[in-house]
DNA sequence: AACTAAGGTTTACAATTGTAAACAATAATA
DNA sequence: TATTATTGTTTACAATTGTAAACCTTAGTT
């Protein structure tokens, strides 16, 4: 059941078929070819991937085909995040956040909001003692 | 100037040279064949990619060579999650913390320490006004 | 029923990456 | 000086990925 690999190209299109969906192959090329220069063909065949490796599926409507995500939003960006905490970090979530505190990529509000965020875990944590 | 692309298996060489250098052939060898399963052969294929690309360097110290990184950690560390940020999130830096925070990926610890270094982030940023 | 267009499937091909064998250079040693 | 051990360099090869052309299927249309 581990979630299929999806590589940067795809994700595009997984984004835009978590963002909406079903949509057809017209709309998603359109929308891509459009926002990432890619060929139409080019597009499909990272749809034809995608399906291939179960991360999508499709149903035929007539002539127009609509497509579904099979991996779902949230299961892919846990995952993706634990790669990337893992790959790069070695799973030590303080220094991932520390560098990104650092490098001063946050804005004010940013930072308000993600005090918030904080705090609100904390709360949820603290119930459960 | 922009850095070289490090791929996942040179990144495990660079940690060990960000963590001590210089450090012979030898040394990086003894580490990551155990560490990391790899054959004496893969690693060298790995020092000599990096070397190519310029990550790293060496000075021959005789019969052995003592590597030192030419990219800084930071500088690394920085792009990498730039790239992973924008790659992924879009450049959303809240999407990115929320999602982190949400799959509780963290201990209680973890957060203590991330609620400090906001506030003092939060204070770096007062000063400014 | 033959034709056409929309959209899926197969094939292709170069670059990158993981993995490593074979080869080459050279400093220390016999 | 010939030998060997250490360590760097070249070559290799399959899998993945980005990029796309060529091909095939089938539902409408004439």
């Amino acid at each position: 059941m581990d979630l299929p690999k999806i590589t940067d190209s795809e994700r595009e299109v997984m984004k835009l078929l978590w963002e909406k969906s079903p949509q057809t192959a017209n709309e998603i090329i359109a929308v891509l070819s459009a926002k990432m220069q890619w060929s139409e063909q080019t597009i499909k065949t990272f749809l034809n991937r995608l399906h291939n490796k179960k991360a999508i599926r499709f149903e035929k409507d007539s002539r127009s085909y609509l497509y579904y995500p099979l991996v779902t939003e949230d299961s892919y960006y846990c995952a993706e995040n634990k790669s990337f905490l893992y790959r790069v970090y070695d799973g030590a979530v303080g220094m991932l956040f520390s560098r990104f505190l650092e490098d001063e990529m946050l804005t004010d509000e940013e930072i308000e909001d993600l005090s918030k965020l904080l705090e609100k875990k904390r709360k949820s944590l603290e119930k459960k003692d």
